[in-house]
DNA sequence: AGACGTCACTTGTCCTTACGAGTGATGACT
DNA sequence: AGTCATCACTCGTAAGGACAAGTGACGTCT
């Protein structure tokens, strides 16, 4: 029995206790937490208050709680896979992805036909409901088991101007960076980090815990007259993932800002 | 009364029904949803089973509730801060990272020492424990109100050999950026993005939503011999900010992979 | 007209009770 | 020895009741 008292609802109390106790290292990492009924017992609160304590736990990322075993204090893991986003170039003059070439397809690519939303159509400096060739991939990091979900989208104008792209819209990335500096693309790349909740199926889809949310890249490739040819989207779980830059002041470029 | 079947759960049936309603634009975004009461009779279920479902939507964002007046459908909003992240050279030769001149510091910063951490010493590859000069900072976007939470680490041995950061361990890090360049330093900088839910403390201090991650930005000052010599941290919450990188192949620098 | 109290509505908190379902160990039976 | 039923433990789900607390509108009183 530990004395609460203090702030705010009981659960919430009891939560902090709990938190407290977490955090000073009293409940070690992988651990097991006391059950609901020791709980109970230790805070004198009823059932649903300790739930309500350990739902908020939970929410925080803080504790695992297992159907029949109990709950387990989360191990603070760090990410397991560093995407690197650079570019490099190969000797024969063409440009991969390193990250790109770490994952494996765990099944057939679909592709498939749709048009820009909002958010798409901002980073293609599209309109809305421009139709656009998709490609989705589930792709696998072998090494960690890491699974990320890949989408390429492709406007038809862009595709129409460059033919090889068209007769094959489920090519991979790699493929239509070779395509397009083969056709004389001076090329650059655009990237941006978000991070939400994920929906319902991309928990499962990338078998992610609770409390875990996902990291979101949406890569754009500009050609040399920097209209944006192709977009990536890459979402993974950030608890399994992280994304690292590399930033020099060597060389500058300029940067246009939308007025 | 609407009739649900299907997997698992009552609570997780009402739950998708609604999600479905709310994705299929039956609740429009920023609408009032119906009341528990209402959900009650609807789906002929009791509060509890109501208030889990709601919980659960809370828990992936979908909406907000408040209390004494309902839940309504969080707007998809977009970020409203792209923190840009590339160092710009300015005409007498000096680095500013145009970023950190859209902040406003809301407080005065505080310094004080600390050691490190298993991450902070990854990042500055040094062992645990070692000691450091820390100065937090509570960050404000004049323009969005967009709150971010800054620290600077400096390795006392770094601090040392620099004079000038020792005297006064607070400055702002354009400020230490051009000490280090006056001192001959020739920089390049490695930054790192994760994800995660905040701690408490974070929530409220970044005055963020529920069910709202944050993305925690970790950059590294390296000098010309690669060593790295300051780490930045910069915490913010995902439904405000994101962050936009620029790549280019122009020029490629080569980098050392640990062993 | 203005101020303020009341009331109906909302969600928040907390309790009790009951049963379902996953897990692992124990022990009896083959 | 091996197999499998049982049991005690865990958390998960669901219902019911009661009261607290925030919100806004309505109506009364000054």
């Amino acid at each position: 029995m530990t004395e609460i008292q203090r702030p705010g609802a009981l659960y919430q109390q009891v939560a902090a206790a709990i938190r407290e106790a977490i955090l000073s290292g009293e409940f070690a990492p992988d651990s097991l937490l006391p059950s609901e009924a020791q709980l109970m017992a230790r805070y004198q609160v009823s059932r649903p208050t300790v739930r309500n304590a350990v739902a908020a736990l939970r929410a925080e990322g803080l504790i695992d709680v297992r159907h029949g075993k109990g709950s387990f204090v989360r191990s603070d893991g760090q990410p397991v896979l560093t995407i690197e986003r650079r570019i490099s170039r190969t000797s024969d003059g063409q440009f991969v992805m390193p990250s790109g070439d770490v994952w494996t397809e765990a099944e057939q690519p679909s592709t498939y036909r749709t048009r820009t939303s909002k958010i798409t159509g901002h980073f293609l400096a599209l309109d809305e409901e421009e139709a656009l060739f998709a490609c989705d991939r589930l792709l696998t990091d072998p090494e960690t088991g890491t699974r990320a979900m890949h989408r390429t989208l492709i406007p038809f104008e862009v595709a129409e101007g460059i033919p090889s792209l068209a007769q094959e819209p489920g090519k991979a990335p790699t493929e239509v960076y070779r395509t397009l500096t083969q056709d004389g693309h001076k090329l650059w790349w655009s990237e941006t980090v978000r991070a939400r909740m994920p929906l319902p199926d991309e928990r499962t889809t990338l078998q992610l815990p609770d409390a875990t949310p996902i990291l979101h890249l949406s890569r754009v490739t500009h050609g040399a007259d920097d209209r944006p040819l192709i977009l990536e989207e890459l979402r993974v779980g950030a608890d399994r993932a992280e994304v690292a830059y590399r930033i020099t002041a060597d060389k500058q470029t300029t940067r246009r800002r939308p007025a």
